[in-house]
DNA sequence: TATAATACGTCAGCAATATTGACTTTCCAA
DNA sequence: TTGGAAAGTCAATATTGCTGACGTATTATA
């Protein structure tokens, strides 16, 4: 009997985290915590007359050093004409540098210049604090459990994506 | 000596969640999950040419009804010009009702009418299978983490406003 | 009661980011 | 040599944010 009740108590608790309220507590958190991750850079990104479009287009040439404008596009899912907006910018303003590729002339290389390099360590110190920070509050086994909820999140094809981009980067 | 050894390869793995290339892919992780968090309700918004500004509002009149249009600008943290424009369209679409305010005829409540509540339905239950799935696949310790990771992402300010919200809604 | 402050709404102009569509140049590959 | 891929470009449009300046109704205060 009691036994019974206790159970029943448990199987409510361990399902708690699926009913609709929680479920949209999850929905603001997300949010909420997005507009908090991106406040950092986006103050500094103000004082080059940059936007968030410049910030993860030199996060992912710096973290894949070399990479096509081909996988950049694929990386943000936005047209070339908006990529390429962003991309002169950077170009022009002496932050990235675009290099004819050796196998097949007809791809570009994206790196970032010293100029570049410098912006992406300002923009990627702030945004590693606050991680370091929420990481180091929340401790090991929290980590692990927001790392596996965010996987879930995301569309399937970008996990792949993602996980062969990781797989490139440790080979380089 | 062997102890001392073993002590400090756990102390390494106790904070290898702190290098500087495990907050990066947490950074990476966000951007990514916030992308497929997103694109459910992006599709649906598309064929009532509203866009994420209209959702955001939707969203939370209906998660606290009847709260007025000051609370609305300090949860969104916009100007009152770039809400004015949205909340003008859903309010002549009929989607959302002005009342003025009962203490204060100054203020105004906002309320979905039948066809916002309507709307907030399509993209909510969008929004919350994505979770949901997410969520089962984690289980409830993955979720807990989640949580308490994305809380410590997010501003104080932001996190004690939301409090209180939830307090007050939990009152209604 | 006269005046100040608050809540809301609105107009105009500007900027960043995204879109679609059309077109060119360069280069590789069948 | 011809077709297609990779990149770059021009033009037009939409969404969402911003600043600054006003106006109106209502409440609070001196």
């Amino acid at each position: 009997m009691n036994d019974s009740l206790l159970n029943r108590s448990r199987k409510r608790d361990a399902l708690l985290f699926l009913t609709d309220d929680q479920l949209l507590q999850g929905i603001e958190l997300m949010y909420f915590a997005y507009k908090g991750f991106t406040s950092d850079p986006d103050k500094i990104l103000q004082n080059h007359t940059y936007g968030r479009a410049h910030h993860r287009a030199i996060h992912f040439i710096n973290r894949h050093k070399g990479l096509k404008v081909n996988d950049l596009l694929d990386i943000l899912g936005i047209t070339k004409q908006s990529l390429n907006r962003v991309l002169r910018q950077l170009v022009d303003d002496g932050l990235v540098e675009s290099r004819v590729g050796v196998k097949d002339k007809r791809e570009r290389n994206l790196y970032l210049t010293e100029a570049g390099t410098a912006l992406d360590r300002e923009l990627s110190d702030a945004q590693r604090a606050r991680m370091r920070k929420a990481y180091r509050a929340a401790g090991p086994d929290a980590v692990q459990g927001f790392r596996i909820v965010l996987e879930q999140i995301m569309d399937n094809e970008t996990l792949h994506h993602l996980r062969r981009l990781e797989k490139d980067r440790t080979n380089d």
